[in-house]
RNA sequence: CGGGAUGUAGCGCAGCCUGGUAGCGCACACGCUUGGGGUGCGUGUGGUCGUGGGUUCAAAUCCCGCCAUCCCGACCA
């Protein structure tokens, strides 16, 4: 491509709307620019880093043997009420509705859609595994759209979903899909991990998360620094190693303390001497409409998602003061489970073996020391629901202890199982002519969300450093002086030249100086820049500039030629 | 959805407090200049000051509504 007839508006500064990295260099590079909240156009340069990360997709998902299929946008309402998801969904989902009346959606993923097109043409188990793929645009009505092309509302997604005749045969395809997103991830030259996952409003049973290992990423995982252990911070478990601080105390008597005006765990640790671990912290949350009681430790933080999933719940938040105190009659503050009855209690399993330990009052300005399980309080039901933090024992090996990153998720492979088959009666007939129903799989990647990943590990002060796999260019020529019909021969041989080698490369024949040509081919991130003027003037000598380490490379035509048919 | 901030030329910003002819840098056009890290000089094009209303002789500026964009939060009793 000529740069003097492409279109590749660069700016000099940052866009005052942009926060993090890789939405600032985007916008400059002339990737994309904003059409609305959440909403972007890609530009000629942006989506051919689009189509780099597609053609890597493409190749991985047919190796690993699936199909690719091209799917509607706007999906009908039927579709979503047989899955019920039209109005488990929620204001994510994007609805509208045509002339005739009729409500439609734009498709946020293609659950409902692929199973019906797969129950409508497959009977038979002797038509199945199939594993079918798509790349296209997605709509979902984000809260808030943040960080460019990185949490968009508008965004290009690859989703795929496999359908199976057993639990054995899905796992197989499962891994297929596990060990191709690995093969994506690593031909994009990423830094990521693998990791346990929650499987959030697509439903199913087991699931993992492709993470980029990024500090502006928007979640947290936790590995193991001695095993693979790697989770995502909604569904580490915390394990039973961090039980039993106290086993051995003898237990005290329970005793009602005056802590005039004392609140929050701080304050009554301060106030009565206690160290924050020997506290009961009591969190109310409003879970499907119904009140429940959630305990922790005091040094420990109950985990919103872990107590929905515990509870497998569909809704959950924390309840408002005011719904605690006019439904419960407990006031804020010094709540506890000493004699509240009524409602449903979970204790964390950090509790279990606790003793001695401080709690609400249930009544304004005490709280109960000493308290101990059965004696005092009964409480039937523990469960793993507290956040894992830094230093925690691993829950899988004997000495490893958790650490966290901050990641990206640019991709994500659930087991579904039957959710959709059942409701939406996929069903085929096996070898004794039983119906039954499939048993699906499904497995997304955010493309767009994958280059900002991408620029977010790799770039410097000057701009992008794609990595090769994932250039749109990945040479540029720069002939220095467009004047000098030496260097513009030379310079036009070697474009030709590439061409026919079919790689994709840019020269930049603009009527530009040197300064100029070099800030642009450094901010757009293309990883060989190829210089022509004065040493190839002097004596022949073609300058090859590796962008990610500056380093120079001074060669003859030939030899350039050579260099470039071995690197790539 | 709650809280905060911003909205002035394609981009980045000043002007607003204290109302009185709309400015700077970049970009863009033209001329000269320069030619290995955003060259220098000159001339020039481009703005319903987000939007609707109000106050006033007079509003980018003061007041009210709305819209848009960005940030924080969806947080523990």
């Amino acid at each position: 491509m000529r740069m003097s007839q492409y279109f590749l508006p660069t700016l000099k500064e940052d866009p005052a709307d942009a926060e993090v990295i890789s939405h600032k260099l985007m916008i400059r590079a002339g990737m994309i620019r904003k059409l609305a909240s959440g909403i972007y156009t890609y530009l000629p340069y942006g989506l051919k880093a689009i189509q780099r990360v597609e053609k890597i997709i493409r190749e991985e998902m047919e190796k690993a043997g699936a199909i690719e299929v091209l799917m509607p946008s706007v999906q009908p309402k039927e579709l979503w009420e047989e899955s019920g998801r039209w109005n488990y969904y929620g204001k994510e989902l994007l609805r509208f509705v045509d002339r005739a009346g009729r409500d439609f959606c734009y498709g946020p993923t293609h659950e409902e859609v692929i199973t019906d097109l797969v129950r409508n043409n497959i009977r038979s188990y002797r038509d199945l595994p199939k594993n079918l793929f798509q790349i296209q645009t997605k709509f979902r009505d984000e809260i808030r759209p943040r960080f460019g092309v990185m949490r968009a509302r508008e965004f290009i997604m690859k989703d795929g979903y496999s359908f199976d005749v057993d639990e054995e045969s899905a796992e197989r395809t499962y891994m297929k899909m596990f060990n191709a997103y690995c093969n994506i991830f690593k031909r994009c030259d990423l830094d990521f991990r693998a990791v346990e996952a929650d499987t959030g409003n697509i439903g199913g049973s087991f699931s993992h998360e492709f993470m980029v290992i990024a500090d502006s990423g928007e979640d947290t995982i936790f590995l193991c620094n001695h095993c693979n252990y790697a989770a995502n911070r909604e569904k580490t478990e915390v394990g039973e190693k961090i039980w039993h601080i106290n086993k051995d105390e003898e237990l005290q008597d329970i005793e009602k303390v005056y802590t005039p005006n004392k609140k929050t765990i701080e304050e009554v640790s301060n106030f009565l001497n206690v160290p924050t671990n020997k506290l009961v912290k009591t969190v109310i949350y409003l879970v499907d409409s119904v009140l429940h009681m959630v305990l922790v430790r005091g040094d420990r933080e109950a985990n919103e998602i872990k107590v929905k999933n515990y509870l497998k719940a569909n809704e959950i938040r924390l309840a408002t003061n005011d719904e605690i105190e006019k439904i419960l009659g407990i006031p804020v503050g010094f709540m506890g489970p000493y004699k509240t009855s009524g409602i449903r209690i979970i204790a964390d399993i950090s509790l279990k073996g606790l003793k001695n330990f401080v709690t609400g009052a249930n009544e304004v300005d005490y709280h109960l020391i000493n308290a101990n399980f059965n004696r005092d309080i009964l409480v039937n039901e523990f469960a793993d629901i507290s956040e894992a933090r830094d230093g925690d024992p691993c829950p899988r090996c004997e000495n490893g202890k958790l650490y966290s990153k901050k990641g990206i998720e640019v991709g994500h492979i659930f087991k579904l199982g039957t959710k959709y088959s059942l409701s939406m009666r996929a069903f085929f007939l096996d070898e004794k002519g039983k119906e039954k129903p499939m048993i699906m799989g499904c497995y997304g990647i955010g493309v767009g969300r994958t280059i900002a990943a991408a620029i977010e590990q790799n770039h410097d002060r000057d701009g992008i450093i794609f990595p090769a796999p994932l250039a749109p260019y990945p040479i540029i020529i720069v002939p220095l002086d467009i004047k000098n019909q030496e260097i513009i021969d030379i310079s036009n041989k070697l474009y030709n030249k590439f061409l026919d080698m079919g790689i994709d490369t840019l020269i930049d024949d603009r009527d530009e100086r040197p300064g100029v040509k070099f800030k642009d081919a450094d901010l757009i991130g293309i990883p060989y820049r190829i210089n022509i003027g004065n040493s190839y003037k002097k004596d022949k000598k073609i300058e090859i500039i590796v962008r990610r380490t500056k380093e120079k490379i001074y060669l003859e035509y030939e030899e350039v030629i050579n260099f470039i048919k071995n690197t790539f």
